[in-house]
DNA sequence: CCTAAACAAGACCAATTCGGTACGAATTTA
DNA sequence: TAAATTCGTACCGAATTGGTCTTGTTTAGG
């Protein structure tokens, strides 16, 4: 469906969230940690989105490595966004976490093994178009501008079933 | 990596393939079968393309569900594009074989159980001015505009590796 | 009528990828 | 030292994908 993995998604939630909660302490201050202002732990990220923790964690870590996010180990660590909302890009999620966007395995820089032949092959021409096309529409928007106008509530539900495999349902719990 | 599927880049490599015959048969007239001009069968194609019959065929069957083919059963039948290659879009092509294209669950119309508490998901506007950037990006190429100015060759060399399992390189011995 | 050529439809299977979990190690603060 | 927290990686089950096969159905032609 030409869909983009669910994990893309969680990330995007994900640092919306860190992003609301940056906007949300310039006004209350309150934090769970001894006033790290803008710190978000994989733990509290995981609560407030509904998420497991774990599939948080392992986002974050994803998110840190592509420079997204600034991460501080030991006691009171945490996460919070290596830059402003409004200079981080969709594109830049979703590079960090499914790697470089290549809708085609002849368009882009040729990671992993290109479909032998493509140099005969009539069409990467069009392909490196229509890929370009998808990569700025995807550089285009900013995580700022995936936030509401509004600063999230300090408290939102959980978001996205998590439709745990065997008769768990931990996100509807939570919800309830 | 936000890639289509491998079988959607086959489909239009198919297209691509008819629409080429077609313009080509307008000067040569030279076809396997008795004369039935503009058709192609699902062997003749898998032979220009290098891909497996059994895959094709698979493939120009969808592609003619979707309405982008025109089939004729029976002895001497065979497949022929249903509007000429300026007006195919990619985008068509793409949603013959992959269904609708929708980057995130909400985004689209919700076939398929979209995520939970999606009302309250405060992305839902952002994905969906990225998945109408994109489904636009792909609209905006026709078939036409992926072939090369000049028709393909009569003979094609094969595309596309098979990367058949157990060690086997179809292709290259092909190619080689 | 009979056969061959071709599409139609779906079942089926192996391999890969995906989503998610688990555990141990490193690092920082108290 | 003890607690909190990230880091790294290995692992597993399930879903998806890529590809094959089998069994019709339709048509042309002898
Ligand atoms: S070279 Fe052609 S066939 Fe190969 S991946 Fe690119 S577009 Fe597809
Ligand atoms: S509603 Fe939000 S979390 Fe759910 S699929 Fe859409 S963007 Fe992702």
């Amino acid at each position: 469906m030409l869909k983009l993995s669910r994990m893309t998604d969680y990330a995007v939630l994900i640092m919306a969230q860190l992003a609301g909660a940056d906007q949300a302490v310039a006004g209350t201050g309150s934090f769970a940690n001894g006033g790290n202002e803008g710190m978000d732990t994989a733990s509290g990220l995981a609560e407030r989105t509904g998420l497991q923790q774990a599939t948080v964690a392992k986002l974050l870590r994803l998110l840190a490595q592509g420079g997204l996010l600034t991460s501080q180990r030991g006691a009171h660590g945490g996460y919070m966004l290596a830059r402003a909302p409004q200079d981080i890009t969709v594109s830049a999620i979703v590079t960090a976490v499914e790697g470089p966007i290549a809708i085609t395995a002849c368009a882009d820089g040729h990671s992993g093994e290109p479909c032998s032949l493509e140099i005969l092959c009539p069409m990467s021409h069009g392909w490196n178009r229509i890929n370009s096309a998808i990569r700025t529409a995807l550089a285009d928007i900013t995580l700022a501008e995936m936030l509401p106008p509004a600063p999230l509530p300090a408290r939102a539900a959980p978001v996205m079933a998590a439709k745990a495999g065997p008769g768990k349902d931990a996100a509807l719990a939570a919800a309830g």
